[in-house]
DNA sequence: AAGAGCACGTGATGGA
DNA sequence: TCCATCACGTGCTCTT
């Protein structure tokens, strides 16, 4: 669980003229597997371009030792093979310094950035780099989707309160909102619950003429006994209806399906009407 | 749309003396803004370390020209500053070539899932690499939330039906179940909707005494007019109770508060019932 | 002994 | 000019 703890185990040298940088990398190293001592300077030779003269040369820095990359990496064995050129003229070598700076940090912090997402992402196995981004791509694919399904979902739920916005003035412009109301925005809730043998259906519609008879028949077809009903107005236009149902032996629907079809028969009853 | 197609279009020279190679890195190089063609070949040179005799000394792969890494990169300038050392002994240099070439890969693998990575964030503006993986991170955190918010609701749509199977055999063992069952864990359903002046109240709880009466003169302590109510009964334990009220005018409660307030009330008469 | 993975220093390049 | 970003080749380590 705690694992946050191996920063700062080692201090790299501090090298001339500072460039502090204890606590450096080690980090990602430690998380990514790897070893965890380091501080072996391991020579700062680098190749040396810039040379019109052409011949490729080698120089510190500086025209003294300088341990400047101290941070170079894992601890054990070298350190025997500080190997380096001299460069024949000492020259304005100040200016390389801050760019392996800026470069050292750029890089910091790519695999910090990448620490932290491998951080989001759950039930990760493999925190290898390239594993971590391409398993952020699926899971960000995956919650982008969970998303976009609940909502979805919730949209059905609620749809009801937000038609029903939509329908106030419903009595006084009728015809004055067409154009903006989508001919399939039916004002219409069916929910179903389902208690041992019995069915308990509530429906939140339109008024319409027959509106109870048509549903009544519906469920009779559909091999369900009704032995209890409420219908109460709810506003100038519409109708809350209960109803209680015993199944019959011929019953055998899921509560999704009933709900479905229920909604589809009424609907298409409503669309005939107009 | 087709992004996985740049790979193995150049046949890495079989051994030494080869290295044919055009058309690489390209991808994300043109995609995260830089230049575009490449193939500056840009000589080869490269510190050669495992010396015992120190001294830091150059070489090229082979003491030929060999055009080993011709997808360096940026095209322009250059070329002309084609400088090497040549090696004092020629070694068994055949080894670090499949190393160079599985970094490569490494590399371009990388920047691959980040650029992938990156198609999936929307509305990023700077496409850089670690400001990728960054709003990565805040994105994914963001989905997270999103979703368990989301997630709670819907559990909260759909307590009723949970509790349902757990209220089923009710009546039969009754005090059987005691130790699995949460005191608060109540059959307890309320929804309200609000039209203009009008109020929709659906209740679905367990059957009690005088169940009706509390409902209503707590509705009527609320400063709700009832003008139409239903009661049914649902198996033998439940019942289903939908109210139709005005407002009156010293009513101002908002929807969320009324479901509350009246989830309390009915919740704390039931329990001094028992 | 081979492979995978990482950080390093470096040159090139495009933008303030 | 300087600064940021990139791909590159390299040395190192750890695992298989």
């Amino acid at each position: 669980m705690g694992d946050d703890d191996f920063f700062n185990n080692q201090i790299h040298m501090i090298s001339f003229t500072e460039e502090k940088s204890s606590k450096d990398m080690i980090f990602q190293q430690a998380f990514f597997s790897s070893s965890s001592s380091s501080s072996s300077l391991q020579s700062n030779l680098k190749p040396c371009s810039p040379f019109p003269t052409g011949g490729y040369v080698l120089s510190f820095d500086k025209p003294v030792v300088e341990p400047l990359y101290p941070k170079k990496h894992h601890s054990p064995k070298s350190l025997a093979q500080s190997q380096y050129c001299v460069e024949p003229k000492a020259f304005p070598r100040t200016r390389p310094r801050v760019h392996i700076l800026a470069e050292r940090k750029r890089r910091e912090e790519l695999t910090k950035s990448i620490v932290a997402l491998s951080a989001t992402i759950p039930g990760l196995k493999k925190t290898d780099k390239v594993n971590v981004v391409r398993e952020a791509v699926s899971y960000v694919k995956q919650l982008q989707e969970r998303v976009k399904e609940l909502e979805n979902q919730k949209r059905k739920e609620s749809m009801n309160s937000i038609i029903l916005n939509k329908h106030r003035p419903l009595s006084i412009n009728d015809q004055a909102t067409h154009g903006f109301v989508d001919v399939n925005e039916e004002l219409l809730e069916v929910k179903v619950t389902v208690l041992d043998k019995e069915v308990l259906i509530g429906i939140y519609c339109e008024k319409q003429r027959q509106r109870l008879l048509k549903i009544l028949s519906l469920l009779d077809n559909l091999h369900l006994s009704i032995t209890h009903t409420s219908v109460l107005p709810f506003g100038t236009s519409t109708l809350k209806i209960t109803i209680i149902a015993q199944m019959n032996n011929e019953y055998n629907m899921t509560i999704d399906d009933l709900v479905k079809t229920l909604r589809q028969r009424i609907l298409k009853s409503q669309d005939m009407q107009k």
